[in-house]
RNA sequence: GCCAGUGUGGUGAAAUUGGUAGACACGUCGGAUUCAAAAUCCGAUUCCUUCACGGGAGUGGCGGUUCGAGUCCGCCCACUGGUACCA
């Protein structure tokens, strides 16, 4: 061991060393109990940002702190590369996105293993290769197969000078980013996959993530959406037509007062062919964003469509308007308004003049005004009729009951979750393997055809896909009559949906999954950014009961337990490419070495927290690791022979010894239970500086002290593998730290002889005594009511109560 | 807008089940070492007050529950993530 700490040098070697001996290297054993670590793959972006560094170490520090506790761990590593950033790089850098994107997977692989995170190689997996999403088209032939995919229109977002589709962040404030000009709506047929079939198992299935985080599991919840409600219809007046719609409020229909139909309904658009303003209004709506976000928080506009509406229960007459803020591609199109007991419908009606009915007043008979507000809580229903003075719950299943009874209408369950649109009109992801004949009939693309591959030596003009400007690359034929390829791709949430798996059955050309699959699945352990805490992690969740039902996994749920780190932000926001504020880690990792890095990004915040990027306190981690080398450094120059006698340690001895193990228990629960890196390594940090402070005079110190910093060593090992893994053998150990066992803690080293309690009086400490562990309860209520100083705050009072929690404190409560 | 979070010293944070607010670091200040500097080591460091012992205030804001609240409840403010075509 040299007298300086190297890290360049001893990181070399550490690496080689794992390289050499295969350390990473997953292999199938029944025998053994399987632990699968993954952490969210990235997209080769170029170069690491701090976000990859606190994503990858959080992974290896739980894969090795798992492979010390004897598991057979696989931790995989890929690349999910397919995407809208390969395209604008291309068009930038004048190359092709899978050049530009295979150049990125090298740096960014090379960067990965300087960090040493154990990876296992053999199973790498790009998404833009065909070997990879050969299996994900086959696989959706086989759910088209099955009904679960189907083929409708769908509202895009449009750039009419570029004639081309354009994603929700290309468009900004309304317009194209390449050309400025105001961006349509177009509706466009596109491929969908029934993920709402799935929609209550994908709800009930929550109940079985013990180890997920709740935030996560609500929102989920909170996006699926499931409501019971009630669905009816409104009988157009003088008309053969009807409105369908759906309310989770039947309580309040008595106060519908219009209907509002979407810009795009198609009784609106019917009503417009004579009503000039109405078509004027449904131009007008085609320039409207198509982001949630945008849509909720927009001016709402209407028209008068001039139809008139039959109420299904007073048979009443209400008008139809035309709205901005119904949405076509949602549920029927159509929605019931009732102004007083909601808030939109509220400002709608205020807005243009409609009428506001109250037909709910407080349960507990407040006073209930409209005035300012819809009064949207639930309650007792009046001015409707024979539902007066039911209760909304009792009314709601009687008005459900009547309208069922006429044929009017009936109780359904709706889900807020819609199917998922899977056509991307973009060049750079996997093509959808269908084609059309002449005459436009689907044809799934059979196995022996696929993979349907994508081109990779194409230029890019900017603005169509160059599958869809090259009117060759679609021909094909079936059954020897001319047929078209689909030129659409996936959305690349396809391809992340069932990464985690195809990493069990990389090397597999002759099929998507084999049994090794149900060997390590489902993930143990799943590590990402809260970022994905919907849409990803609900995509792959669907993806594993396609995959199980399909008879590939028996498992129903991907990941057992997951670890949603928090975002790495700079100047207040997330780190990314766009907003031109990522730092490189590259340059951090030349100057200190990796396990600064990795040291320094566990220690700065816990995982899940957002973490402020501030690189001031790296020293502080680099130093650290240099007093940690240097203690090492000192002890072993001399040799250690004696063993610790535990029935003959000074005080001094018992006090290491004890920091010794309280440090191994609390490190143990950080690490498992908790997983709060931070909390670890300041523990870690407190025994060296007992350790620093440790006089080494006799042989028996020298064993105390061999086995603090031992633990220390072994402690550290899962998150500064590198430094543990030379002073481990420093230490006087031939084998590797890596495979070595976590230390266990020594219960009766814990033993304390005094215990420090405090005193409070009416809530504020006063004093600190000092009573024996097993002191009971009256001498310590003794012991605090005489001290000197309680005594100056109780003199004048009178003691009311004493509460004593053992071991802690007792508070006095005295006036 | 809606859903989910977050808010504690000059800074990153800790306080795990309602029980000592600020562990562990960074920074700063003081000291040792040095011709000098870097590095290293030692000490102090929430704010106000006090020679000191001590006392008072304090966890985004306002209120509540409790012997006791950073932690639980209600309302409010600010910020972050997601919002279905960024990944």
């Amino acid at each position: 061991m040299e007298e300086q700490y190297n890290p360049q040098t001893i990181e070399t070697e550490a690496q080689s060393f794992w390289e050499k001996n295969q350390c990473f290297k997953a292999v199938h054993d029944a025998s053994k109990e399987k632990f699968y670590c993954l952490s969210m793959f990235p997209y080769p972006s170029g170069r690491l940002h701090m976000g990859h560094v606190r994503n990858y170490t959080i992974g290896d520090v739980i894969s090795r702190y798992q492979k010390m506790l004897g598991k057979n761990v696989l931790q995989p590593m890929g690349w999910d590369s397919f995407g809208l950033p390969a395209e604008n790089a291309a068009i930038k850098h004048n190359v092709a996105p899978a050049k530009w994107t295979y150049e990125n997977i090298d740096y960014m692989k090379d960067q990965l293993n300087r960090l040493g995170f154990g990876y296992d190689w053999d199973r790498e997996v790009a998404t833009c290769r065909p070997e990879y999403y050969k299996w994900e088209q086959w696989f959706f032939t086989e759910l088209y197969k099955k009904d679960l995919v189907y083929k409708k229109t769908s509202a895009v977002n449009w750039c009419p000078n570029d004639q081309t589709v354009l994603a929700n962040e290309q468009v900004i404030d309304g317009c194209c980013w390449r050309c400025d000009t105001q961006v349509e709506r177009k509706e466009i047929p596109q491929w969908f996959v029934k993920i709402t079939d799935y929609a209550d198992e994908l709800i009930d299935d929550l109940d079985k993530l013990d180890d997920w985080p709740d935030q996560v599991k609500a929102m989920q919840r909170n996006w699926i959406g499931r409501s019971e409600g009630v669905e009816m219809t409104f009988q157009v007046k003088d008309s053969d037509q009807s409105i369908e719609i759906y309310t989770t409020r039947p309580d309040t229909v008595m106060g519908v007062t219009y209907v509002a139909v979407a810009a795009q309904h198609p009784l609106a658009l019917a009503a417009a062919k004579n009503n000039p303003t109405l078509a004027t209004f449904i131009e007008e709506c085609k320039t409207q964003a198509t982001a949630e976000a945008d849509m909720a928080t927009m001016e709402k506009k209407g028209v008068d469509t001039g139809l008139i509406a039959i109420h299904p229960i007073t048979g009443e007459e209400v008008p139809v308007w035309s709205a901005n803020f119904v949405l076509m591609d949602y549920g029927s199109g159509a929605v019931m308004s009732v102004p007083g007991h909601d808030e939109r419908d509220y400002e709608f009606a205020k807005s243009f003049g409609l009428a506001i009915k109250q037909v709910i007043t407080s349960a507990e008979g407040e006073d209930v005004s409209l005035e300012q507000n819809a009064y949207t809580e639930k309650g007792t229903l009046i001015n409707s009729g024979e539902f007066d003075g039911l209760s909304s719950a009792d009314a709601f299943q009687k008005i459900a009951a009547w309208l069922e009874s006429q044929g009017k209408g009936k109780k359904t369950i709706n889900y807020r979750l819609r199917d998922w649109g899977v056509s991307r009109q973009r060049y750079w992801g996997s093509p959808i393997p269908m084609m059309y004949d002449e005459q436009g009939n689907e044809i799934p693309v059979p196995l022996d055809q696929l993979p349907v591959e994508l081109p990779e030596d194409v230029e890019m003009d900017g603005v169509q896909s160059p599958i869809k400007a090259d009117p060759e690359w679609a021909k094909t034929e079936h059954n020897g009559q001319p047929a078209f390829r689909e030129t659409d791709t996936f959305d690349t949430f396809m391809e992340s949906s069932w990464y985690y798996a195809r990493y069990c059955s990389a090397g597999n050309n002759e099929q998507m999954l084999d049994e090794e699959a149900n060997y390590w699945l489902p993930v143990d352990q799943y590590i990402g950014g809260i970022e994905h805490a919907i849409l990803h992690l609900l995509y792959a969740r669907f993806f594993h009961k396609l995959l199980r039902d399909a008879g590939f996994v028996q498992s129903d749920e991907p990941f057992k337990r997951l670890l949603c780190q928090g975002m790495v932000n700079k100047d207040g926001s997330k780190m990314s490419k766009s907003k031109g504020n990522t730092v490189d880690p590259q340059e951090m990792i030349e100057q200190y070495g990796a396990d600064t890095v990795r040291l320094f990004m566990m220690f700065t915040a816990p995982p899940e927290q957002t973490l402020e990027w501030n690189d001031a306190g790296v020293d502080g981690a680099s130093r650290f690791l240099k007093r940690l080398w240097k203690a090492v450094h000192t002890h072993t120059q001399y040799e250690t022979t004696t063993k610790i006698n535990v029935s003959e340690l000074t005080k001094e001895q018992q006090d290491l010894r004890r920091k010794t193990h309280e440090t191994i228990q609390k490190v143990t629960d950080d690490m498992g239970r908790r997983q709060t890196f931070n909390t670890a390594i300041a523990a870690v940090m407190e025994l060296s500086n007992a350790i620093g402070k440790f006089d080494v005079i006799s042989d028996q110190d020298k064993a105390v002290l061999q086995e603090a910093l031992e633990s220390a060593v072994l402690l550290l090992s899962p998150i500064v593998p590198h430094i543990t893994h030379t002073m481990w053998q420093a230490l006087g150990h031939d084998t590797a730290v890596m495979n070595e066992s976590w230390p266990a803690f020594d219960e009766s080293a814990l033993v304390k002889s005094v215990i420090e309690v405090v005193v409070q009086v009416n809530g504020k400490v006063r004093a600190k005594i000092e009573v024996a562990p097993d002191a009971s309860k009256d001498d310590v209520e003794n012991l605090a009511v005489n001290d000197a100083n309680v005594k100056k705050f109780t003199d004048d009072k009178t003691i009311r109560k004493v509460i004593v929690i053992p071991g802690k404190l007792v508070n006095i409560v005295a006036n």
